[in-house]
DNA sequence: TTGAAAGCGATACCAT
DNA sequence: ATGGTATCGCTTTCAA
């Protein structure tokens, strides 16, 4: 039993192929009549467009394919859920690739991409290797939007926020509270700009007061509970001193809370956390978590509407665009404990 | 400036397309120089495969469809990664729709994702009305997975857990810890099987027991900690002799949690609380949280497995797998308090 | 308003 | 090992 396809509703509808097309897309510019015999047909028959052919004729995919390093997190998940939501309410489909990290994997998600003809590519976080090839899929003619971070790039558009400045902002907090000795817990700063650029903030705040940097107080992990309760339990072995931790993500600031409820410390009165991303969880733990709001989902919502203005128009102007981030102050910071 | 294509490259090559086309599918069917040659002149002319073409001429797509209820939940998140992780080792690519728990939306995805001649749908919970749909999208060929739920469905392959069953041995663990007075906060089970499911096996239980079903003691709701919040809140202001609730996803106990702290209330010497899903968060929250664990990833593993095969078999077999779950047992739930 | 026909970019069968 | 060519299902110009 062979497919059916719109050359045997034409034949099914005494009409030519050219009609039926018509009487899909522009059913104005078909006349009453045959409009209703077509459309009966093709119940009677149960004819299935075949998008995909059209896409191929007409030389332009309707797809938009997205890259991240990680699907598990809540962060990644706000912001695949506000581009999802703007993609919806066009006719393009969202395509993911996941690239673990890794950079080659993200020039192989890049490449397939690029093969499939994809209309637009959103990249959540290219890690800078890859800038290049980004900018020479751009020059062919296929959207580019990078996410998450300000950025810098001449070329490419991009939707984020000041990492920098939010990450040196929460730490200006804490130094203003009193903390001297702050311990910074963080993702892999070495391998993800926006990462990097929040451990320069910090770095840049603690210069600023004077305070010296001691990388003793520095950890670097893939960002998850579990490993923020590891990084938190050995800063706490390691340094009795310390009275403030910067958790560069809300779940390695969620694994600090439980190391510190292990050695039977309080928090806030003994020692200080703060988290960045404000994940749902965040306003709902003990104490509730001091962190930096990021609107993903909005985050998502704009960069999918930027590639997707794109595409539309085919303008070639280049788009910066920088959400504000702001300081949600909870009840998991406070004022050092007075030296004993 | 026109696209390339391998009718240019051949051109420029000397050979034909079809030369060209082994050189890139079957290298080994073309002498070592004409290859090497072939090689150069794509490399020089930057000639781009178009991979959509391919799958129009082979009549088949590189794709498969995966539909979600939703994508804020690192339930979720977890089988969307497994389905990732192993569709990546394959030459397909995930296309992701988010029905948003509307069943008319998961209708237009469906059909969409047939247009678009996908070679398989995974359908993350669909709802049953659109059983019927899935069943023809099957019957003309594209091969439809679902998953989350031990599915009755006399057609369709699912993978997923046995929802009812977990939900009946956590609602007899608490009962065999002395409760008689238990809460369901549950998500929708009017419109989700798996949730039905879990409300079935949460009746079922009491009933066993000898428990009468107070409707007073039921709340269905989104899944989010805040809704958790709110109805835990309604629960223990109207009901002073609930002593434990059976929270059936890990979002909801979070919440919960808060608003029991916000009474002033222990848990678990005051009362008992037990989730569903064992999210990552719940083995850090305070106290850690007795819950059930779902091998989300696994089941998305084993979901992408079972399509991929299928698609590249064409065996018709129908296969029905269900993964176990397991109470985890840690430190929210408890004896009843004594009766004052 | 409708039809005829070219074309999109690859694959794959059949020859040579 | 290589080439010629029909073909996939649709869109779109040009004519009528």
């Amino acid at each position: 039993m062979k497919r059916i396809s719109m050359i045997d509703v034409a034949k099914a509808a005494n009409v030519s192929q050219a009609t039926v097309s018509r009487a899909l897309n522009t059913p104005s510019r078909v006349s009453k009549e045959t409009l209703e015999k077509i459309i009966n047909i093709i119940k009677e028959t149960n004819y299935i467009y075949n998008s995909a052919a059209a896409d191929f004729t007409r030389q332009k995919k309707t797809l938009i394919g997205l890259i991240v390093f990680t699907l598990k997190s809540s962060i990644q998940t706000g912001l695949i859920d506000g581009i999802q939501k703007e993609i919806e309410k066009t006719n393009y489909s969202l395509i993911i690739g996941n690239s673990h990290y890794d950079p080659a994997t993200e020039h192989r998600l890049i490449q397939e991409f690029q093969e499939r003809q994809l209309a637009g590519i959103i990249v959540a976080e290219s890690t800078e290797l890859n800038r290049d090839f980004l900018r020479s899929v751009h020059k062919a003619g296929i959207h580019v939007v990078l996410t998450w971070d300000k950025n810098e790039d001449p070329v490419l558009d991009s939707v984020g926020i000041d990492n920098y400045k939010a990450s040196s902002d929460m730490t200006n907090y804490l130094i203003g509270l009193g903390h001297r000795r702050i311990g910074f817990i963080a993702g892999m700063y070495n391998k993800i700009e926006r990462v990097r650029h929040r451990f320069e903030g910090y770095c840049d705040a603690l210069k600023a007061a004077d305070i010296p940097i001691d990388h003793k107080l520095i950890i670097s992990t893939t960002p998850s509970a579990l490993n923020g309760k590891i990084a938190m339990a050995q800063l706490l072995s390691h340094d009795p001193d310390l009275t403030a931790v910067f958790a560069a993500s809300d779940a390695l600031a969620f694994g600090a809370l439980s190391a510190i409820r292990d050695k039977k410390l309080r928090v806030p009165e003994d020692i200080s956390i703060c988290g960045f991303d404000d994940a749902e969880f965040s306003s709902f733990c003990s104490p509730s978590l001091t962190t930096i709001h990021v609107p993903t989902e909005e985050m998502g919502r704009c960069a999918a509407n930027v590639i997707v203005e794109k595409i539309r128009t085919g303008k070639e102007n280049q788009l910066k665009i920088t959400l504000d981030t702001n300081i949600i102050i909870r009840d998991s910071c406070g004022n050092p404990p007075h030296k004993k």
